[in-house]
Parts: C-alpha cells; sequence; structure tokens
DNA sequence: TTTAGTCGGGG
DNA sequence: GTGTACGACTAAA
C-alpha cells in the first residue's frame, strides 16, 4: 500500500531483541502507527589497528549484539579520520557494548556520537521532522499490540517534494483545584473546575451542580466522572497538539496523580497508556501520540528575553503577546461559593478563560515551535522544552553530513572544570554623560556576531591553523584561516540567507504564509544568534576559548573603530551598547551623518553592515547613584512620533507603588517632550501637595511584594513580611508565593509598624513623609537632575511652605 | 565583590 | 531514555 503520511510523534519499541520505530501520524486524516525496523542505532569507533573491526563485528553480550560494521571517511575538527561506524540491535546495547570495546579492543582509541538518543538520530539522519507530509508505502502487521489505532508495518518514508502546510489540531487544557491550604497538595485537593478550548470544543467541566448554569458548563456526577469524561473528550478531540499553561509541572501531572486517588480511568494515549510524569526538578509530562507542548516551558526557555513583562505568569504574557487583559480571580470568593452551593459560573469562566488564554497563546507560539523542530530536527516536544545550546547543537549535528564531519567528543571531567572556571571579556559598553539630548540617530548591526563569524571565517577548524591566508584576531596571538570555508560559518551563512530569502517572501504572502513563514524566520534567528555561544558553552565539543573571545573583542573592535570615525567626522557619540551608537549631528547635517555611515560600511568586511535604526527626537541618560558618571544601560527616549521607550529603570519594575511609576513617567515624558522646566517642577509641587493633603488614592499607594517563603524563615520584619503577618491575622492565606499588597501608614514608629493591609487603611490614612522621601523622590531624582531641576531642594521647599503655612 | 541557594509557573 | 540539565535573582559570606 501508498500512502501520503503527516508524521506527528515518534517513539520507539523493541520485539524479539530488535528495535522498532513506532511513527504516528495521519494517514487520510486518521491517526495510524506505523512500525519500522530499517533504521537502527550506531556509533564511530576509531581504532589504531584496523584489524580489530573484525572482532567488534563479533561482539555479542546477552540481548545485545553488533548487527554490522562499516567504514567511513570523517572529520572531527580538522583531522581526517577512518572511523568504524558500529549498528547495533536496540539502543539498549549502546551502554554495555560501548564498554565492552573500551575493555576488550587493544587498538581502541575513541568512540564518537555515541551518545545521540535515537529518535534524535533518525530525525538528524533524514532530516525529517514533525508535522511535514512523506510518501511511503506500508504493509499489514501481524505483531500483536494493544494500540487503539490502525497499526502498519512501514516499508519506506520519504520526505515528499510538495509539502502543503499543515495546521495541526490544538487543544488546550486547565485545571482548578479546591486549595486551601498553605500548599497545594493533591493527595487531598480535588479537582473542581476542568476546561477545554479547541476550535471545535469550548467547555469548563465541574461536578457540583448549580442554578442557571452558562451553557459552556458541563456537569459531572463526580470528581472521578469528571475525569472520565474529560479523557474521553481529549480522545474524541484526536488533537495533534495539547497545550496547557505550566501542564509540565501543574495540570498533567496533578491529573495523573489525582486519577490515580480516586480510582478515575485516564488513560488518553494511543495505546491506552495514562499520562507519563518523568523528571524530578522540572517534570515533564507526556501523552502516547498526542505531542503534548506546555507553552510556558517554551516561553521561558527560549522566548523570555524577547518578552519584555515584569513576570512569565499567564496574565502578564496574555498582556504583551495577546493585548488581552486576564481577569483575576479571587480563590476566597470562589471556594466560598464551592462551599455554599452558591452559582459558580464566575468560577467557570475564569476556568475557561484560562483554556482560552492558552489557546490563543497556542496559536501565535506553536507555529515558532514547530519551525524550531524542522531547523534542528527535534520532535516538536522536544524543541518546545530544548534550551538555545540544545537547539544549536542538535541543528549543527544535522548539518554535519554536508561537511562529513561528526560532532567533537565531549570535554573530560578534568577539561570541563577548567572551561568552568575560564571567563573573557564580553561586549563594549560606551559610558554617556548624563544628560537631555535632542535629534538621536540610531544606529545598529544586524546579527553583530553571527556576521563577524561568517566574514571572518571563524571556526574551531580555522583558529590557529597554519594556512596561505589568514586574518588576526584582536586577541594576541589568534588567528583565522582564510583558505577554505569553516563549518560554523558556512552554516551561519546559510541560516542568514535563508531568513533573507523568507523576509523576501513574507511581503507577498498571504495571511496564512504569513504565520509559517514568520514562524521560519523566527527560528532561524533564535538558532544563527545562539550558535555563536556555543563556542563559550562549557559542555559541547564544539567550545572554543579562542573562537569566543576573538568574536566579542572583534565586536569590541569595530564598535569603537566606527565610535572614532564619527567623533573625528565632527559627530558626538552618545551611547553604545554591544551592537549600537547613538549619534548626535552637532550642528551637521542629516546627509553627511549618513554619507560617513555609507562609507563606514564599505570599509566593514564581507557581510558586516551597520543599518540605521530610527531617529529619536529627544533622550535622557541617567548618572549612576551618588556620581556624575553616566549610568550605562539606563536612559529614555522619545520617537518622533511620540512613542516612549524606557530602559534600565527599576521602578517600571513591580515592588513600587502605582503613584511612584505614574509620576516617574510623568515626569520622564515632560523632559523629553522638552517642557519647560518651571512646568515640570509645579506638577511636581502639586503631586507633593497632593500627598499631604491626602487627596491621593489609597489605591495608588499599595505596594507590592511577593512572600518568597513562610513568614516565620524571615530573621528580619520587613514590611511585606509585617503585612503578611497582618494578613493572616485577618484569616487569610500568607503562603510562599503570596503577593502581598499594603499601604504605609502613619500610625507607628518603624516602617514595618506603619504596615497595614489596604482593606484595613481608611483613605488618606498613610504616611506622608514615607511616600514621598522613599517613593517619589527615587523616582524621579536622576531624571530630574538631567534638566537641572533638584528634585531633594524643591521637595524640601515645598514641604517648608506648607509648614510655614501650617503654622 | 564573590558565592551559595532558591525559584520559576500553577490553585 | 544511546545523555544531563538552566539561569536569573537574592540572601549570606
Amino acid at each position: 500500500m501508498k500512502s501520503k503520511f503527516i508524521l506527528l510523534d515518534l517513539d520507539y519499541t523493541e520485539f524479539n531483541n530488535r528495535v522498532y520505530l513506532e511513527l504516528t501520524g495521519r494517514i487520510n486524516g486518521k491517526k495510524t502507527v506505523l512500525l519500522y525496523d530499517k533504521f537502527l542505532p550506531y556509533f564511530y569507533v576509531e581504532l589504531s589497528d584496523e584489524s580489530d573491526a573484525d572482532r567488534i563485528k563479533q561482539i555479542k553480550e546477552g540481548d545485545f549484539y553488533v548487527v554490522s560494521t562499516e567504514w567511513l571517511e570523517k572529520t572531527i575538527i580538522s583531522e581526517e579520520k577512518k572511523l568504524l561506524r558500529v549498528y547495533l540491535n536496540t539502543p539498549r546495547a549502546v551502554k554495555p557494548i560501548k564498554s565492552i570495546i573500551r575493555k576488550e579492543i587493544k587498538s581502541f582509541v575513541q568512540i564518537y556520537e555515541a551518545n545521540i538518543v535515537f529518535i534524535k538520530r533518525f530525525l538528524v539522519d533524514n532530516s525529517f521532522s514533525m508535522f511535514s507530509q512523506y510518501d511511503i508505502e506500508y504493509e499489514k502487521s501481524e505483531m500483536e499490540s494493544n494500540y487503539t489505532q490502525p497499526c502498519f508495518f512501514l516499508k519506506s518514508i520519504i520526505l515528499s517534494k510538495e509539502q502543503q502546510a499543515y495546521s495541526p489540531k490544538v487543544l488546550s487544557i486547565d485545571i482548578e483545584t479546591l486549595s486551601e491550604g498553605e500548599e497545594i497538595n493533591p493527595e487531598k485537593e480535588p479537582i473542581i473546575f476542568v476546561s477545554l478550548y479547541s476550535q471545535s470544543l469550548q467547555k469548563a467541566f465541574t461536578y457540583q451542580k448549580y442554578e442557571n448554569p452558562e451553557n459552556f458548563v458541563e456537569f459531572c456526577q463526580s470528581e472521578k466522572a469528571m475525569l472520565e469524561r474529560i479523557c474521553e473528550c481529549i480522545k474524541e478531540q484526536d488533537a495533534d497538539i495539547i497545550t496547557g499553561y505550566f501542564s509540565d509541572g501543574f495540570d498533567l501531572p496533578y491529573i495523573s496523580k489525582r486519577a490515580r486517588i480516586i480510582n478515575a480511568s485516564f488513560q488518553p494515549g494511543y495505546d491506552n497508556s495514562g499520562i507519563r510524569v518523568t523528571g524530578s526538578s522540572f517534570k515533564v509530562a507526556k501523552i502516547k501520540g498526542i505531542t503534548h507542548l506546555d507553552i510556558y516551558r517554551f516561553i521561558r526557555g527560549i522566548m523570555n528575553a524577547s518578552i519584555d513583562s515584569d513576570s512569565l505568569s499567564l496574565a502578564a504574557v496574555s498582556r504583551v503577546l495577546l493585548g488581552e487583559e486576564k481577569h483575576e480571580a479571587d480563590f476566597d470568593s470562589f471556594f466560598k461559593a464551592w462551599k455554599n452551593q452558591e452559582s459558580l459560573n464566575r468560577f467557570a469562566a475564569y476556568n475557561l478563560q484560562d483554556s482560552r488564554l492558552c489557546y490563543l497563546l497556542s496559536e501565535k507560539i506553536v507555529p515558532s515551535i514547530i519551525e524550531l523542530g524542522k531547523l534542528s530536527s527535534l520532535p516538536a516536544f522536544q524543541a518546545c522544552r530544548s534550551s538555545f545550546s540544545m537547539l544549536v547543537e542538535s541543528h549543527l549535528l544535522k548539518r554535519e553530513k554536508e561537511f562529513s564531519m561528526l560532532s567533537p567528543p565531549l570535554p573530560e571531567e578534568s577539561e570541563l572544570r577548567k572551561r568552568q572556571r575560564t571567563s573573557f571579556e564580553g561586549a563594549f559598553v560606551y559610558q554617556p554623560s548624563p544628560g537631555f539630548y535632542e535629534s538621536l540617530y540610531v544606529f545598529d548591526f544586524r546579527s553583530l556576531y553571527p556576521t563577524i563569524i561568517v566574514s571572518h571565517n571563524i571556526s574551531p577548524e580555522t583558529v590557529n591553523r597554519s594556512s596561505k591566508k589568514k586574518i588576526d584576531s584582536p586577541v594576541e596571538g589568534v588567528w583565522f584561516s582564510q583558505d577554505k570555508e569553516g563549518f560554523i560559518p558556512y552554516v551561519l551563512k546559510d541560516l542568514i540567507d535563508a531568513r533573507a530569502e523568507i523576509k523576501r517572501k513574507i511581503a507577498s504572502a498571504d495571511d496564512r504564509e504569513k504565520t509559517i513563514l514568520n514562524a521560519r524566520q523566527y527560528a532561524l534567528k533564535t538558532v544563527a544568534n545562539a550558535t555563536w555561544g556555543f563556542f563559550a558553552y562549557p559542555l559541547t565539543g564544539w567550545y572554543s576559548y579562542d573562537c569566543a573571545r576573538s568574536i566579542t573583542a572583534f565586536g569590541r573592535h569595530y564598535i569603537t573603530t566606527i565610535i572614532d570615525k564619527l567623533k573625528k567626522a565632527g559627530f558626538s557619540v552618545i551611547y553604545s551598547d554591544t551592537d549600537s551608537i547613538f549619534v548626535c549631528l552637532d550642528g551637521k547635517e542629516e546627509k553627511s551623518l549618513m554619507q560617513e555611515i555609507d562609507k563606514i560600511n564599505t570599509e566593514l568586511p564581507g557581510i558586516m553592515e551597520l543599518n540605521f535604526e530610527g531617529k529619536f527626537s529627544t533622550g535622557i541618560f541617567v548618572s549612576t547613584k551618588g556620581t556624575m558618571t553616566g549610568a550605562k544601560k539606563r536612559y529614555a527616549l522619545m520617537s518622533q512620533d511620540g512613542a516612549i521607550s524606557v530602559k534600565g529603570f527599576e521602578t517600571i519594575r513591580r515592588n513600587w507603588s502605582e503613584i511612584g511609576k505614574e509620576v516617574q513617567m510623568k515626569v520622564l515624558e515632560m523632559i523629553l517632550s522638552k517642557k519647560p522646566n518651571n512646568e515640570v517642577e509645579s506638577y511636581i509641587k502639586d503631586v507633593v501637595v497632593k500627598i499631604r493633603a491626602k487627596k491621593i488614592e489609597n489605591r495608588k499607594m499599595i505596594i507590592t511584594t511577593q512572600l518568597k517563603k513562610p513568614i516565620s524563615e524571615y530573621e528580619s520584619r520587613a514590611p511585606h513580611v509585617a503585612a503578611a503577618e497582618r494578613l493572616r491575622e485577618a484569616g487569610k492565606r500568607a503562603a510562599p508565593g503570596t503577593i502581598i499588597s499594603y499601604i504605609v501608614c502613619s500610625e507607628g514608629k518603624k516602617i514595618a509598624d506603619k504596615v497595614r493591609l489596604p482593606e484595613e487603611c481608611e483613605q488618606g490614612d498613610y504616611d506622608t513623609d514615607y511616600y514621598i522621601n522613599n517613593q517619589i523622590l527615587p523616582s524621579i531624582e536622576k531624571i530630574a537632575d538631567v534638566v537641572g531641576i533638584n528634585a531633594k531642594e524643591l521637595i524640601t521647599k515645598i514641604t517648608q511652605s506648607s509648614l510655614d503655612k501650617f503654622f
């Protein structure tokens, strides 16, 4: 039989001492299992005496044996070697047979690539990936199995020439538990709501009936019946992907545990298996045949750096990525309603909201996970949970065959120690002069480090090799051969070119294509930018101290050279960080600046290029605490359309009252839009007077801090600890992780004594001095200083004069 | 300033 | 699972 096949999941199993790959996917839309035995695990052995190959061929140890061997020419870094590829009957045989070869083969030198998991090996060798389409030949399988899906024996599989975009079916899940104690405990606390969200199903399930339920609520008889109903729905939905938010660490393990405790049957796997939870510190949950993607895991591992939010909670991430506010929960009132058998519609809506938000996030993020999986030949399940280094490692592994290369062996213990102790100089950051600037031109390098690697052919096999033509590193005694293109520059150039090509295509693509192309260029960018870091990552064979420190040294070299050139041409350079430069015209023409940049670009080597990033109408750079020198990485800019971007001011983060944040933002805005000093001063005066007059709403005075550990474990009584004590006295939960809200009130001596919960505090009963001196002043002092306003003096003066009025 | 330890998300 | 985990941030040294 022949057919088209969409690959969804990969696993392996053993029959009669022989490994079979288990490919799950769709044939004509129906989920099907295919068993395949034509791919075997292998590794490479280096021998000093080739005749020992015959002995290796004969190795057999219990159920494990060498199936066959072949000689191949491979390159390790820059050494060409003849290596014996040894095929085994099962992955389980690798470890024992490896140690037999080590011990018993006299001419044994080294083993290569013996640590690559079987499934990855299969994907990497064939450049296969999930959700791609294949032409397959298959036949009836005679093997006994407990698969719920049809099962066949696969005879051949090749990637289809024509790839049609496949949109996987996604189902999101979220649970609510009755957790009133200090800790969430699946042994005792039941699951009371479960919601499922997909294109065809949007429901919240519960087992306590109440009057007038919303139409998205479905009642079940008991917790057990509810879980079994959920399992049934998951099977009916027949999704390709199941997603949740922190579902690795919470939802799925909780369901699994709970099902066991209350004796509910929960076996959604295609072989009737349940949820498999592995890992201790970081749990991983797997369902056989459905790819489980924990959206939180991916955001934390990969997207974290590019997301501008103060936490990675579902609420914060939805706000940033979806522009949707999450309606926050009041669990106390939810639980009260549950106990008193009142309406649970609000609880149900909250529950459904979470799986809905997760579903919407999935629409944005799952394409990126899939494309990262395709690029580095990892199953989507792995791509979702991978670190940058794993993505790069796997991508390089896939590309090796284009260079007949193998991964260099991993470091020994002592070498690893040495690497971990080694550090090197990073990027260049220009010390700004604090002040207010107008007409700032910003330029930056597009992918600075990748373009340096490509332009100078930086690679482990080109560093310090004798060569006809070479380029010296700024690092003393280090050079790079230019005779032959290195592996890493070759791979990076390809990634950069592929991304440029996709960006061209995006312009004329329809919405559906755009989503995929965007995800693809994101994947290319992510892997390209992470690759240079591999040189500095101690746990890999690609580690190279000389490459790593040369790359940052080249970066510093080019950026400082350009700064000098611009200064010489009469422009003033205000700031620079790693790959960007901020320039002021200083009375010169914009045209001549652009000409200077063009000239700089013709002098830059290879594919390195300085781009015009944008023009900002105003900007301020502040000084560091107690000095006159400019602070690095702390500035605010206003673009020509009036949009403000703020970098590095800690006040924007939490732990500050609304009033502090508001005043800082307002003062920044006034200064950036060139309001005269007297207006700024009168605004500050106005705020201070209002605070003194108790006219600011209490709401804006609330300070929030997260309680990090149990109250009893705090040695010192910090304000938020004092607030947590009061919370507990009021009969509420104050467990680690709780966000404590409090107001500093006027009664008491120490700050901790003055702390009150917002509900205990009457309007205006806040400590005016505290808010003025600890919230307002520090948030604006440095900023006001830039335009010559002494905020401290100003505030003291206001205080004086209002005292004068008083007496 | 360097080092060890904890926490992240979830209810 | 043919291996092993991070990394940012804070409190203590």
